[in-house]
RNA sequence: GCUGACAUAGCUCAGUUGGCUAGAGCAGUUGAUUUGUAAUCAACAGGCCCGGGGUUCAAAUCCUCGUGUCAGCACCA
């Protein structure tokens, strides 16, 4: 196989300018390695555009750079192009990659490009962003365009893309500026990397959330409700209460206490804490009797008044504070998205109030925490650490004190971190918990916060050994994050099959003719009393209806029971993913789901 | 919020260049059938075609303003 590029320096370079230097490397062949794909991709995208720029001659061209998921190019046309151009340009694409055209490379001087695309104001303004005296141009047939390469020697080596996406997007990615049209693509070296990753995304798009989520009547959304506003159906309901208790008794355990905080409070309490000013647009206000109240976005607040009901002395602390808070912030429309992103949602929320000397172990328990709950749902999950920003309040000690005292906790627990230089709240550093998904996806769920600026605008304080007055530190953390968000990712995770501790319904029971369904209703009794939910599925239905029916509803167990089984006491168990079947004795049976649905502890 | 697309029965979707009483499958109801591991048969019922305004002899279909949804951008927990 030719080489489409070599890797000098550790940089990728065609071969056409590798020849004009005399540079060499290590060769690069078309497959799917990470170098192969970048200039495979790239010269894509230009082919792309050469394709576009034939079928809409007015267009211009801003910048096609390469992305994790392939390739996209932002441009503009007078024309509107829409999901039901792709494929026209696709075959555009087709027919000039036939063609083989060589991509040839020239340079010309910064002066001369600004000449060349004097009419093409994007063009322009890419070159502005370019502090060199030459610039490259790239041909291939008729077409040029600016860029800054590699490429592959030929489009004729294009064979194997999509077209995925076309949207807008902001030029130079500022919501400022005007927008452009951009479409997404994917490319690979071979036809079978393609149909893989196209069968990936179907798969991806099977496990949707909203789409499960409505199939197994688990939530609900709208029109006349408002957007955003999730509605919890039966089904959901049961899922979210059973990850309620388990979460419930695992903060009880670990010495939190309930606490509830009112929904609204009064807006000087909002300027008190910054969120009136640094929050406010995210906020809903309403008045009563003329007094303005703030819906909380955050349960902060609620908590900071629970520690204030009393005095505290340093031997009470840390205290920790814990409530499923419901919240409300105003997300642009755009932004929302099924359960993943919602104007109201419910966080597993907690405040930590503690010395400063405590704020390491503090942190290590938090983490310890997150840790067993994200095994336990086999989540893979990466953490970051965010450090000082440019922004920020408080002593460079204390924040050089929390910062280390995050990164101690990880460390002891050898976990590994990432760190994100300046990306800390303006009032403290913090740890985020992003969770890779079944199939890649990476989400940000639990955050752990180290605050000094609220308990210091509160005035919060503590009796320390010598009676003196002092400031205690809070320490905000959400493990799910949200129950909204966090069942979403569960949804997708599982692919809807949750495991039997959280399922909605944890056994159907299907009898097979009405002479058993008191036996089943006998059966179902006894479930509950385990804590245990099922369904009879008892209609004037066929058994093998009845069973499909509760196959489709993912349910973890299915139990048959007939003639049989009343008669030796035993069920007959269907498995929901190897459709095998086995038989169990009732007790064994009981025992078993027992066992199945109390395995999980936090 | 921005760009583009979309909105028809509980759900998934048909509905031709504006033209008769807006259709189907599933789900639902009622019968018949009483079933041994993924769809028994039949009948019935279901709609302000997202909501206001407009154009037209005539609007589910065209225009317009909202609302909601989708893709991405931007924002962000």
């Amino acid at each position: 196989m030719n080489a489409i590029a070599i890797k000098h320096n550790d940089q990728i370079i065609d071969l056409q300018t590798a020849e004009q230097l005399g540079f060499e490397g290590e060769q690069i062949h078309l497959d799917n390695s990470e170098d192969s794909l970048e200039v495979l991709r790239h010269s894509t995208a230009h082919l792309m555009a050469q394709a576009i720029k034939s079928l809409y001659p007015d267009a211009k061209f801003y910048v096609g750079p390469t992305v994790k998921e392939g390739f996209y190019y932002d441009f503009k046309t007078q024309t509107e192009i829409g999901e039901g151009d792709l494929k026209k340009i696709e075959k555009q694409m087709l027919s000039f990659a036939k063609k083989k055209y060589p991509i040839e490379k020239y340079e010309i001087s910064m002066d001369e490009a600004k000449v060349k695309f004097a009419d093409d104001h994007l063009k322009l303004a890419v070159m502005e962003r370019i502090p060199d005296e030459t610039v490259s141009i790239y041909k291939q047939g008729e077409f040029e365009d600016l860029c800054r390469g590699p490429h592959l020697p030929s489009i004729g080596l294009i064979r194997y893309f999509k077209l995925t996406k076309v949207s807008g997007a902001y030029l130079g990615g500022d919501s400022k500026n005007e927008m452009l049209t951009r479409i997404y693509g994917i490319a690979f070296a071979d036809k079978e990397s393609l149909k893989a990753h196209m069968e990936m995304l179907a798969e991806a798009a099977k496990r949707d959330h909203r789409k499960l989520g409505n199939e197994m009547k688990l939530f609900t959304f709208r029109e006349e409700v408002g957007a955003g506003f999730p509605i919890w159906l039966p089904a959901g309901g049961r899922l979210r209460a059973r990850l309620e208790s388990l979460l419930f008794k695992a903060h009880r355990k670990r010495g939190y206490e309930p606490v509830r905080g009112p929904e609204m409070l009064k807006s000087d309490l909002w300027k008190t804490s910054g969120h009136y000013q640094n929050y406010g647009e995210n906020m809903y206000f309403t008045s009563i009797d003329d007094v303005e109240f703030g819906v909380k976005p955050m349960n902060c607040v609620g908590h900071i008044k629970v520690y204030e009901d009393e005095l505290h002395s340093y031997r009470d602390l840390p205290i920790k504070y814990f409530e499923y808070g419901v919240v409300h912030r105003h997300e642009f429309t755009g932004a929302l998205h099924g359960l993943f992103r919602v104007r109201e949602f419910t966080q597993d929320d907690a405040h930590i109030f503690c010395t400063v000397d405590q704020i390491e172990e503090q942190i290590i328990e938090v983490v310890d925490f997150v840790d067993k709950i994200m095994s336990t749902f086999e989540f893979d999950y990466k953490m970051m650490v965010s450090t000082r920003p440019e922004k920020a309040v408080g002593d460079d000690k204390v924040w050089e004190l929390s910062t280390q005292a995050l990164k101690n906790a990880m460390d002891k627990n050898s976990l590994p971190y990432e760190i994100d230089e300046g990306g800390g709240a303006f009032y403290g550093p913090k740890i985020d918990i992003k969770i890779t998904d079944a199939i890649g996806r990476e989400w940000q769920c639990g955050t752990i916060q180290l605050d000094f600026n609220l308990p210091e605008r509160f005035e919060l304080e503590y009796n320390g050994d010598d009676n003196e007055k002092i400031q205690p530190v809070m320490i905000h953390r959400a493990i799910l994050g949200s129950f909204e968000r966090f069942i979403g990712i569960l949804t997708e995770h599982y692919a809807g099959e949750f495991p039997m501790f959280i399922a909605p319904t944890q056994v159907a029971i299907v009898p097979v003719a009405d002479v058993h369904k008191d036996y089943a209703k006998q059966l179902s009794d006894k479930l509950i009393d385990i804590n245990t939910d099922s369904e009879i599925y008892a209609r004037n239905d066929s058994l093998n209806k009845r069973i499909r029916v509760a196959e489709k509803t993912r349910v973890p167990m299915i139990v048959v029971i007939g003639d049989e089984e009343i008669k030796n006491k035993t069920v007959a168990i269907r498995d929901r993913r190897t459709r095998e079947q086995y038989n169990l004795s009732e007790e064994e049976f009981l025992t078993l789901i027992q066992t199945k649905v109390n395995e999980v502890n936090f």
